[in-house]
DNA sequence: GATGAATGAGCATTCATTCAT
DNA sequence: AATGAATGAATGCTCATTCAT
């Protein structure tokens, strides 16, 4: 009378081991800890998967989705503006209190330094993060609804390298990163010019 | 006929252990290629360093005095602009040719999240590099050579978060990253405002 | 409409098994693989031979079938020494041609030192294949068709271990172990006398 | 005051494998055996010798030097037909007595198939050791020592494979295999003619 | 300062076998 | 008859660390 479980156990090993790669670094990660946390035999693991590398390829691919979702379009409503401003300042205070997609992520990036199938991965992965953010821009110019000499390309670079760089900081001093002044900086200097009678910089 | 050199033994560990991170991760750093690199047995290295943990201190300490190195202060000719300049788009490229500090950077920064003497180390590192782009920032502002409206504090952490993200992504994605002109662009936005004709965005 | 063959199944996992450990050795004999190689899952397996162990009797079983239809009596008017020329030198190069019954068999001698079950079936075997030959060197005494002076015994167990060790060589160095050579050296040696006028040896 | 033992290690673990190959064969060969025959820990174990295959390949070397050492020339006296007869007559019984080299033998024979390390180990060994029975059979012959007609080259591929299935042979059926009699019989046919008055075989 | 030898705890992976369906 | 999922006991090998010399 036991019900059967529906038993996603490749699911479920994925998420463990996304888990345990956010606590305890890729470094950390054993088999056997992702197994108990799902409570199955190591062996049931490698039923599953196969090796070690193929569970990392399946969290590679669930960081990607969890990546993916986060940038899920806003409602109807909103201007380009509305998710240019969702992107850098209000993303990813919610990321950062409810998931650990930034850890594992971090993680991923440096692995992917030297594992050429994490590598593959995150080479796409950044590049169609850059494009969403260089296409919101890009219709944030055309609306004239940030300064009008801005190039999408170089805005999507640095509002990428600032949020990767942000949300390392706040790894480490959270207590003494002001995450949101400087994410509301950056979009101010995106919106609007300096006050018009400001004595221009000499240089 | 003294054959052995001085011997910096403990300096000549640390740089080798050094080199293997950058080359290897510390997820794939192992004392007995340290030794080995310097050429000697493992059970010396032990006599240096009681553990790895320690030479691993000592790493932390050399790149921070590398690190320290890079921002050593221009000539006395240069203005608070040249520094501001030289910090974000000038050094990084050199540090990324010559030296692997960035890549060991990382590696120390993620594991910093687990390990609370890195910890340590590393939260008054960024404490400090914060500290120092800001005292720039705010003798641009002071000599009005930049927007009036910058507040130093969060200049700096904008600043910080784009290099760190931007060595990142060209950690990752090396051919498709534009530095440099990331990194000019974030300079443009703080030196000039937009044409005063611009047509304000409406927000 | 019916797919499914009457499928003999035990026949064709212990026919698999058979070709596996010709392939690779008992020591590399997998039942995952004998189950892949039919087709069918390690279950199901397991659902015909209870143990690993079982399908192995199995096999032995099958290679005493096959080493005696290699041992087949010849066509009537063959002569014992025919059979005895046959024994020697005919059927091990047929053998070693198509059929890999001589690895099998070496394999499976090798495991009989410490397997009482298969050591049980090979003391058979070997018995059986010494008394066979025994026969036919005692049909050719009687005929005077062979040296008057051999002892069938004695010739059996010569020929016996020659073809053991003529296989196993052949296994080893293919290119230089002259098989035919010796066999005819052997078949030689017991039909014909040397010279009379021969200086006899001195000891 | 305890002595430092020798700590021959390296001799010490080919001699444990090698008795424990002789014992559970080189399918049951298990590092952790060895190490505790040793009475050492795994990890010693592979600190002198870096894989289980480079063991290996000490045994073989040690099985090569056993086996030489089991063809010391005879006393200066000795004439080849002593040889001969130590050979094929003598020797075995010895050999099989105290030590278990035939036993190791086969199970690399056998091995040899499928490894290439061994392999040339071993084709090199039977190539050494015809060669060896070659030569003292030529001896033979140009002494008149043995009949007339023998070719030294198929001679010793005969008693070769004889000395090897039975041994074999012995190792399956000890009680039944009547070794020293097929040797003694092997030696006759080799030294003299069939009685001459003996009808002559008719094929 | 330096080394060879040794070790315990651990690691990913393997494999025959079991069991509910 | 057949299978997917699961498991326990190994298996070769690794690595930081220790210790006598």
């Amino acid at each position: 009378m036991v019900l059967a479980p529906p038993a996603d156990r490749r699911g479920e090993l994925v998420r463990a081991a996304f888990d345990l790669i956010a606590d305890k670094g890729l470094e950390g990660l054993r088999t056997r800890d992702i197994a108990a946390a799902v409570g199955i035999n190591i062996s049931t693991l490698h039923y599953h998967f196969a090796t070690k590398e193929a569970l990392l390829a399946g969290v590679v691919e669930h960081v990607m989705q969890l990546f993916k979702s986060l940038h899920a379009p806003l409602p109807p409503g909103a201007t380009p503006l509305d998710e240019l401003r969702h992107l850098i300042a209000g993303q990813a205070r919610d990321r950062r209190a409810e998931s650990r997609v930034d850890v594992v992520m971090h993680e991923l990036m440096l692995r992917s330094r030297r594992d050429p199938q994490v590598r593959t991965a995150f080479e796409s992965l950044m590049r169609i993060w850059r494009a969403v953010v260089e296409a919101i821009v890009a219709r944030c110019v055309r609306d004239h609804l940030v300064r009008d000499d801005l190039d999408p390309r170089t805005v999507s670079a640095v509002v990428t390298s600032f949020l990767i760089g942000a949300n390392m900081q706040l790894g480490i001093t959270p207590a003494t990163f002001a995450f949101d002044a400087a994410a509301q900086g950056l979009v101010t200097w995106l919106l609007a010019p300096a006050p018009c009678g400001a004595k221009p910089p000499r240089s």
